[in-house]
DNA sequence: AGCACGCCGACT
DNA sequence: GTCGGCGTGCTC
């Protein structure tokens, strides 16, 4: 074995230790390349017949036969991962039960990585005069000369000058213009912390000020931010990201849908003088690339981006900001199962940054570890602008008994009517998307189902088609019912909020309504021009999906309607009480701006249950105490650890088989007291034609559960159609 | 993940 | 005889 006291540069030769982007769960061992490299290198090595990306990722561990280990072909042109990196992905790893191979996947998705930086020409002036002046090419120089030394493509040329590109070509050719080479990836306009911001209210300009101060301390922590809708959270956020740039770290801030980037940029833009780089999967590949690199090379300051953006080469990262931190999508629930909040916070521990965790409606997860102390709260009650929040109001639908096929009561209509006569918008909201649930057959009572999934199909009449919403099938609405094939009986129950747009059409004739709901299968710009248009007045009744809810400001906006409020709190999934709370304090919040005072009226079937009244009293403390002591009963997540092993596959009696022998040979589980419940169908218990079943761990709070899980996992060898998840800190547990 | 190897059934 | 189905195993 060789003596090295530098671990951190590899000689020529040397056996160095290489993780790759193949699913192998383990290191192999490369000798360095001609020239050497450091440890966390990104390199190219031979795999096999091919040649795969893969990191440096310590020395050589030997017991390989000599003779067979290869070279290193070369090191990529970026710079190395750095520690904390390699740690990070180390950790989550473990935290998910992932394979690390699959973890460097998540780091390296920028396209082009391997390629060498590109190039593009750029021209200058020279000292050489054009052989005869014209007016056009005195454009061009002039152009060149008010820029003073500033160098530009071809293209940007002829653009700035107002010429033809063969002007531009012509003195080149004479050598007035000179060639230049530059990389093709331009760094990020630099943002100016100084730059004029907005001015900043009592309440916000106190809580900034101690957010300042956190991301100062350069030191690792993390801050709940509560503000209520409109009380200008992402102003005082933004002073916590211009602290951080000002001390020259890089800062993220991660979004939960790609609809509220364009609005964000702008905020950006005004805040900081120019946009910051973009990271989701909206973006271009030329862009993706150029932000990968420039973040890897520290010339990009702030990155906004989805939850893959954690995963970017960040040099000395100094905030993470997560915004609407109570958002489901933070939680991927294919791929790779982890919940990007709780790894914002993992990565920044890791590099000493700090953690700003936004939303009015936090997380139960949040909130606990708030009250625990673990996270600083900060609160910010005043609503920018305005005196306070709506008002909210019960509509009890047992006193109001709604004809069969109506939703919409009397009250709420009476309420809508008289905001149409103050030119004042309505919002109705209902979260479901399509025409109606259920398609049910009159002469014998079935229900249309999905042919692959457990799932009934929802009646989508603006396509004219029945769609499965779990795995997207569709198929044309039948004429007769495929199961006692008598015709004309098939009829819509329930309702969705084209069934609800077009009770509002014939309730109110003269209004103009429109209708937002997620499977309008938009692009994130036209959805955020037709979202502005309303926002402008063009509509005076909004139909709407949870959509709505997120973040986007409606100024004309003071009555809001929750159509079923009882919708999400059916079934026993215990995190269903906390998902409705947040969901409709969310939408009433869109109510009510500025001089205008807002109500919401929530419709109901039962205005006493704790969680309707909660939303109405408002009392949300209240609230998040009772949810917290229920958890802590049930000993589930926070209060406890949990994980969800979902089996799938064809054949539904040899999925259960293999999951009971699971259950009965548990033995790592039985060693930590983990207890075990099922197996039992899973929350959907068929997608796709695979069945699905699922068995719950649940341990104690100072139980560590992964090493015992990938125990488990390890001793069972399952036949190769049956595929095993684990799902650490399920998002729902019954 | 790919890709080769290899062991069985169906066909020119 | 051989063509091709996809189960099994390997990659430094």
């Amino acid at each position: 074995m060789p003596e090295y006291t530098d671990q951190s540069y590899f000689e020529a030769g040397q056996l160095v230790a290489v993780l790759t982007t193949q699913p192998l769960d383990r290191l192999l061992d490369y000798k360095a390349p001609a020239g050497g490299c450091f440890l966390g290198a990104y390199v190219e090595v031979p795999l096999g017949p091919r040649k795969v990306i893969g990191v440096i990722w310590g020395a050589g561990q030997g017991g390989y036969d000599p003779k067979k280990v290869r070279s290193v072909i070369g090191v990529i042109d970026v710079p190395p991962m750095r520690e904390e990196m390699q740690k990070f992905l180390a950790r989550v790893g473990d935290y998910t039960l992932t394979p690390l191979s699959a973890m460097l996947r998540l780091a390296t998705r920028a396209p082009g990585l391997t390629d060498p930086p590109g190039m593009r020409k750029i021209y200058g002036l020279g000292d050489k005069e054009p052989d005869r002046m014209t007016p056009a090419r005195e454009k061009v120089i002039g152009v060149l000369e008010d820029h003073g030394g500033v160098r530009f493509t071809a293209g940007e040329l002829s653009t700035l000058a107002g010429v033809t590109s063969s002007v531009v070509k012509g003195l080149m050719k004479q050598g007035v213009l000179v060639e230049y080479e530059t990389p093709r990836d331009l760094p990020y306009p630099h943002l100016d912390a100084h730059h004029a911001g907005k001015e900043l209210t009592g309440d916000q300009a106190r809580v900034s000020a101690l957010l300042r101060d956190k991301v100062g301390s350069k030191t690792y922590g993390t801050s709940l931010l509560k503000g209520v809708t409109g009380s200008g959270k992402t102003e005082v956020y933004l002073e916590a990201v211009a602290e951080c740039l000002a001390q020259g770290r890089q800062a993220l801030v991660l979004l939960p849908e790609i609809a509220l980037t364009v609005e964000f940029l702008d905020r950006v833009e005004q805040r900081f003088g120019a946009r910051p780089a973009e990271w989701h999967s909206g973006v271009t590949v030329t862009e993706r690339r150029r932000c990968w690199r420039m973040v890897g090379e520290g010339k990009a300051q702030l990155v906004v981006g989805a939850r893959s953006s954690l995963y970017l080469p960040f040099q000395n990262l100094g905030l993470i900001v997560v915004d609407e931190e109570h958002d489901q999508s933070y939680k991927q629930e294919d791929g790779v199962l982890y919940n990007a909040r709780d790894m914002a916070v993992l990565r920044a521990s890791i590099c000493g940054a700090s953690v700003v965790l936004a939303s009015a409606t936090p997380s139960l997860e949040s909130w606990a570890n708030a009250r625990a102390g673990k996270y600083e709260r900060f609160d910010l009650a005043q609503r920018f602008g305005a005196a306070e929040l709506p008002e909210m109001k019960a509509i009890d639908l047992r006193k109001e008994e709604l004809p069969s096929g109506r939703w919409i009561s009397d009250s709420l209509a009476r309420e809508v009517f008289s905001r149409l006569e103050r030119k004042e918008q309505s919002l109705l909201f209902l979260n479901r998307r399509g025409y109606a649930p259920v398609t049910v057959c009159r002469a014998c009572g079935h229900q249309i189902g999905c042919d692959d999934c457990d799932a009934r199909m929802v009646e989508h009449r603006f396509q004219g088609r029945l769609m499965c919403h779990q795995c997207g099938e569709t198929k044309p609405m039948p004429e007769a019912c495929p199961s006692c094939q008598v015709e004309g009986k098939l009829a819509a129950v329930g309702p969705g909020v084209e069934r609800l747009a077009e009770e509002a059409v014939e309730r109110f004739p003269d209004a103009r309504i429109a209708v937002l709901s997620s499977d309008m299968s938009m692009t994130a710009r036209n959805l955020k021009e037709r979202i502005k248009s309303i926002a402008e007045g063009e509509a005076d009744i909004i139909i709407g999906t949870q959509l709505v809810a997120k973040g986007h400001n409606f100024p004309l906006l003071t009555c809001v309607g929750v159509i079923d409020a009882d919708l999400g709190l059916q079934g026993s999934d215990l995190r269903a009480a906390e998902r409705t709370f947040q969901l409709i304090r969310q939408v009433a919040g869109r109510a009510g701006r500025a001089d205008k005072k807002g109500t919401a009226y929530i419709q109901t079937l039962q205005p006493e249950h704790p969680v309707i009244q909660a939303i109405l009293t408002g009392d949300e403390e209240e609230f998040w105490a009772a949810e917290a002591a229920q958890r802590e009963q049930a000993g589930v997540p926070p209060f406890g650890r949990m994980a969800g092993i979902v089996l799938s596959g064809p054949d539904l009696a040899q999925v259960f088989d293999v999951a009971q022998y699971m259950v009965r040979n548990a033995e790592p589980l039985r060693r930590i007291n983990a207890e075990i419940f099922g197996p039992a169908p899973a929350p959907i218990a068929r997608v796709r034609g695979r069945h699905r079943v699922r068995i719950l761990v649940k341990a104690d709070k100072g139980t560590v559960l992964q090493p015992a899980l990938a125990a488990w996992h390890a001793s069972i060898k399952p036949p190769n159609n049956l595929r095993i998840s684990i799902d650490i800190d399920p998002q729902t547990f019954y």
